[in-house]
DNA sequence: TTCATATTTCTATATTTCTAGAAATGACGA
DNA sequence: TCGTCATTTCTAGAAATATAGAAATATGAA
């Protein structure tokens, strides 16, 4: 039986998309992406559903798309955004749930990982 | 039927706790904490097996703790840091799932809802 | 080519965060 | 009280982040 933890996220990495979640504006960006579906919309359409500037938009799509969050696609002179790869947020939530949750609902037990 | 989403998180605590997360020392700490269990370790401990300083890891902890992934109790002359709270976790986790994810795990669809 | 639209890059500034050394505080023991 | 240990606060500098206006770029239309 082998750890099964880092295969998804190592604490690098882990930290860095946390960190992109980690600001109201792009948390608020990824729900109305999210919501928009997979047909997404444009910088244009999302700056005016969040009340952001295009610039700063780019700048927050760029961590985002970074962290593996979104998709963007050219489509004729517009750019659409595309919210979330599923499978990213599973393996955030994971890395959350099995790496730094002490998950008492299955065994009542801590693994005892040395680390160092 | 209404939104279960907002009872758990909003989204600028949830952004918080992200941005607490979102730090590999943090995350690091996080980690070392867990694994040490219910037990907890104090700063001095913490800072050995992490390579943090003193200074620093108080400063980190006043992060962790206001996102309420730690707590910090007083035991004699030092200061036992407890890693986590799990249902914080599974909520910081289950709004990742259900607030930012299209969970097609459901449906196979995205789901369609127009906000704004 | 010229114009209009959509987005990005450039630039700049303000703010926050990270990090840790030094000094201060709190708690215990003699 | 005095000394010691554990932690926090103070302080500060470096680095990163947030934010957006202006200019540049890319695309499409005429």
């Amino acid at each position: 039986m082998k750890h099964t933890i880092e295969k998804s996220l190592d604490v690098t990495r882990a930290a860095s998309t946390f960190a992109a979640l980690g600001s109201e504006q792009r948390l608020l960006v990824m729900r109305v992406l999210v919501r928009a579906g997979p047909e997404g919309l444009t910088i244009g359409e999302l700056g005016a559903r969040t009340g952001v500037t295009g610039s700063t938009l780019t700048h927050h799509m760029k961590i985002l798309a970074a962290a593996g969050l979104v998709d963007q696609k050219r489509e004729g002179r517009r750019i659409i955004c595309v919210g979330v790869d599923y499978t990213r947020m599973k393996d955030i939530a994971t890395f959350l749930l099995s790496e730094c949750c002490a998950d008492s609902s299955k065994t009542g037990q801590h693994n005892e990982a040395h680390n160092g």
